[in-house]
DNA sequence: GGATGTGAATCCGTTCACAGCT
DNA sequence: AGCTGTGAACGGATTCACATCC
């Protein structure tokens, strides 16, 4: 269809769950997949993976399939991360620490540019080549670095004030960990992580015994 | 209704949701709330925050709203959080050593009883009172402590075999940090946690500048 | 008056099934 | 033959709107 209209926020959603299965393909050695064999791979139908491709544009050739890097060049352009984000880590505990470290970014389009907390006892601290800076820096640094990306791992009391002085300096996307639901206009985009609420997702589900 | 039928996931996936609110909004010290407000806090229409409700029963009171504790207790109940499930961690990480030393599990129905990782460095040291363990001794341990659920933490390479041992063991919930889809039989539910896919999602609707 | 609980209506996403291309 | 891309059919979830009750 390639209309690039309003397409489906739950679909985008779904563009890097494919990603991620292509990159394992490739591991495997493959070149060429199908939506048969990705839908199998991540347990959905083979239909709705066309039918979400379809809304970008044609990727497949019929009777063959997927080209995989082809497709998977296709995606990171669709989803812009055919480049580098910066990233701002906000928190410096056990889970902001594991954020700022963690390799996997770098390989997904993602790069953690700075990383902020408020305990004296952190500022200036080395974190793998980044310096730990001061919370009141938040602003200045985000402006300076033209960071559109925030983590927030800071505890729950002080997330909405992070909130807001991250946006207030540009940041338009914000993960948070913080089990609160943040309060932000409407052009910022939001997404949360709470392992807890997966965990009591599930409990819902198990049998005591 | 109170049916105990078919109750649709997507509704279970938000009883957490609402359980977060709650609390925040005892916290601000209110008593009663309305699906207006809860709606309102979290983003969500009045009428579908009435309707999940209504598939488990009646929990409010026509012209008053709800009684927050009483809601409150309700849901952690049909959650079946209204007891103390002991988890494992596997991976310790920076990832897993946050998951295991983290505060925010005790008081929503978590606690984290044993931590696993293949690294001698890291066997036999203390986490906050938990000595972490050798991967070796998964099905052992699991298996003494009656553990259901578990959190992967270890690199995408190990997380499927790893989730095959803790399934051998016993376990029936696992909150997986590898970005990869496990495989698992139809009796074993996965939650995913991928930072990066939802970074991805955010960056499509994000213009560059 | 005010807020719930719920059938009915609407909207949206998934699946079906097949024409069309390789 | 094999697999894509897609309109049509279907099913499920959300919203509407109102009767009901405190």
């Amino acid at each position: 269809m390639t209309a690039v209209n309003k397409i489906p926020d739950i679909v985008i959603g779904r563009l890097p769950v494919y990603l991620r299965a292509l990159s394992q393909l490739v591991v495997e050695g493959k070149t060429v997949t199908s939506s048969h064999e990705l839908g199998q791979q991540l347990g959905i139908s083979s239909a709705q993976i066309r039918k979400d491709l379809s809304h970008f544009g044609e990727f497949g050739k019929q009777g063959t399939g997927y080209q995989i890097t082809h497709l998977y060049a296709q995606l990171q352009q669709i989803l812009q991360i055919d480049r580098e984000w910066a990233v701002a880590v906000v928190g410096i505990g056990d889970l902001g620490r594991a954020l700022a470290r963690y390799g996997g970014f770098s390989d997904r389009g993602f790069r953690v540019v700075a990383a902020f907390d408020s305990d004296p006892a952190k500022i200036g601290t080395d974190l793998d080549g980044l310096t730990i800076q001061s919370s009141t820096l938040i602003a200045e640094v985000v402006r300076a670095k033209q960071i559109r990306i925030a983590m927030i791992a800071v505890p729950a009391m002080h997330a909405q004030s992070v909130s807001d002085e991250l946006v207030r300096a540009g940041v338009r996307a914000l993960l948070n960990y913080a089990p609160i639901t943040l309060n932000v206009p409407s052009y910022v985009h939001v997404q949360y992580i709470d392992p807890v609420a997966h965990l009591q997702h599930m409990t819902y589900y198990l049998d005591m015994s």
